[in-house]
DNA sequence: GGCTAAAGTGACCGAGCGGTCAACTTGGTA
DNA sequence: TACCAAGTTGACCGCTCGGTCACTTTAGCC
């Protein structure tokens, strides 16, 4: 609701998109650690463009962050309506594990802290994720113990298990996922020895 | 069978040990992004006095985990002759999820890349993970598709799981372990998707 | 085509980092 | 106690980083 914004200049906004695909380019491969320099220069712009863009580096990083979230919100709210609760949850949780590969979801904590768009951003992918664990309960797809919250945390579970090894085969993290996956399954269940954290 | 190295200076040896000390607090409130001067600090000796002791801040995370490795791999040899198999393992994964809330194994790899003595200290600590799950395999206690390394790999997954968290509480990791756990049980278990990785 | 506000540029800044070293202090020894 | 090698010190170096700003370039409008 607040400030008009009128439209960028067309160049601005050319460049604004060359930023953030350089900046996901670059953090995917360096991690959060990746300077801003080499964000520039792979976008072929100069270092003061990404300032007039971006006030700060975490603006940068949690405008990149905030388009996974967003996506990644849309990955399941398309599956809040599928026909098999279980199948719906197992679907969103495939496509948020593997975009896991490439987004270190623990800098999202950090990040979201200052950024009250990018928490909002957080929680609406919470509660997103809490429906279709309520749903998938109900069907009996997966234990009674087990809370939105909990399948949430463990999104990136498998991306950082495989963090581990040298190189990776690509799929390996489904291998990590189907362990989980396993574990939050009604057959077999123990009980759990500390109660669900309280969101957030 | 190299460096006949003569015993330390009684001054020495104290800084030595209060060096470490100073490492192993500062890495685990900090990360592997603490730097040399607030070690040096909470040491209580000058910056220079680090670098007499450790030739470069590599080497002397290097010594802080190796300790740490050292120790799992000490609590797990301990549970090699254990009557229940099964409870051995547990034991040992709990210890070892425990541990790793303080010290984040990922930057091992890159660690043991450059240092042998720490990639050999891994690949005991590993050597000693796969002859505890082939037993609890044999004793039926978790699934057939399940290798060392697999387990190997998850050992920092709850911990992982509760950084995602602003203030977890200190015990909530048992309830991500507890849950890999029951996916690593036969009871209810389904074909894994990819094969286990090799070693390393 | 000419004007202007918006956008782009890159040299520059200060802070913090890992690491060095010449000068100084000190523990162990004969 | 006198000596010296071992150990300590902190100023210093080079480098990289996020961020700034006076100046130049340019898109969009009449």
């Amino acid at each position: 609701m607040p400030t008009p914004t009128r439209p960028l200049r067309a160049d601005a906004a050319r460049n604004r998109e060359l930023l953030l695909a350089a900046a996901e380019e670059e953090l995917a491969e360096r991690g959060v650690d990746a300077s801003i320099a080499d964000i520039a220069r792979r976008a072929g712009v100069a270092k003061g463009t990404v300032f007039r863009h971006f006030a700060t580096k975490e603006e940068l990083l949690a405008a990149v962050f905030g388009n996974h979230l967003a996506a990644l919100t849309d990955a399941g709210a398309r599956q809040l309506d599928a026909p098999d609760p279980g199948a719906a949850l197992l679907e969103f949780v495939t496509a948020a594990a593997d975009a896991m590969q490439r987004y270190d979801l623990t800098y999202l904590r950090v990040l979201s802290q200052n950024d009250p768009r990018l928490s909002e951003l957080r929680d609406r992918l919470h509660a997103i994720v809490s429906s279709l664990v309520d749903r998938a309960r109900a069907a009996g797809a997966v234990r009674g113990d087990i809370t939105g919250t909990d399948v949430f945390l463990l999104l990136c579970a498998p991306a950082h298990t495989v963090e581990l090894v040298a190189d990776p085969p690509p799929d390996l993290w489904r291998r990590y996922l189907a362990i989980v996956l396993d574990g939050l399954r009604p057959e077999g269940a123990t009980a759990l020895p500390h109660p669900a954290p309280a969101w957030p």
